[in-house]
DNA sequence: TGCCGTTTCTTGACTCATTCAAGAATTGGC
DNA sequence: GCCAATTCTTGAATGAGTCAAGAAACGGCA
């Protein structure tokens, strides 16, 4: 994580409100460079920057970010809760039925017709989350 | 539970080559009388009937007949895992961010242009699933 | 209808992601 | 630099879901 790379996640904070600090900084970085990784693995990557950082701290910079639309949290059904940085797009997700793993997929239709908010059953609707699921290339290589 | 719905199910169980046995053919009615219902609200309904399955029992079953095919599990992200009989119609979910309540909607395009099934980085895509996040009436309402 | 192997259920312990709580440290406005 | 507010550390707690071993129920077969 260069100089660069802080300056811009610092902006990111200060945009949107958010004090600076160094553990958010450092998830900030973590989930930048590991797209869709799990809480274990960012409070992983995060420690080999600040070795002492608590899991709660991660936990919370995590919810902080996440509530002010910085990162985005997925968390398909089966799995625990996974971040990525890329938000505001309106992509999507593929999950692996078998190894659990994710890719961005971006929707097929450009400018999602199923994805229109709209009136249902009295509810007031403001986003769609749409997740596939299959097998991933490296399951069906192994699977025959 | 009458006992043409007592036959219906046992029927439904038999078609799937499962065993018919006290706990699942209750645990059926349960998520079909109980629709979006989590697991902790199965396990009382079931046991007005049963007073003494085992929440085992019910875990057990709700794997049984979602393995095979006859209800269907959903777990918007934040909620523990809910259960409805609605299967094979490839509907969709309306969540309410406030109450958790959950709606069926179905595909705004009838025919689910984004939910072709398709070859997507590699994966072998065969299910999509959607999920709508928004507001239920009642929210609404109480929150102005 | 009764027997038997297999599946399912009961009981109870256990896992582990996530949350809660209290006090210490850090941040940023003044 | 100072102070109030926020955030972090530490450590315990929660709770949905899973695991495991033995008992009971199911259903194919005689």
């Amino acid at each position: 994580m260069g100089n660069a790379d802080y300056e811009h996640y610092e902006q990111l904070l200060r945009g949107a409100s958010l004090r600076v600090t160094r553990p958010r900084v450092a998830v900030l970085g973590a989930v930048t460079e590991n797209a869709h990784a799990d809480t274990e693995t960012i409070l992983g990557a995060v420690r080999e920057r600040l070795p002492d950082v608590s899991h709660q701290a991660v936990y919370d910079s995590l919810a902080a970010l996440s509530a002010a639309g910085i990162v985005r949290r997925i968390q398909p059904s089966g799995s625990v809760a996974r971040y990525e940085t890329r938000v505001g797009d309106n992509h999507h997700h593929v999950v692996c039925r078998s190894c659990g793993a994710i890719a961005d997929v971006d929707c097929a239709v450009g400018h999602a017709p199923c994805l229109t908010a709209s009136d249902d059953n009295g509810f007031t609707v403001d986003e769609a989350e749409v997740i596939y699921w299959g097998t991933c290339a490296d399951c069906n290589l192994s699977q025959g």
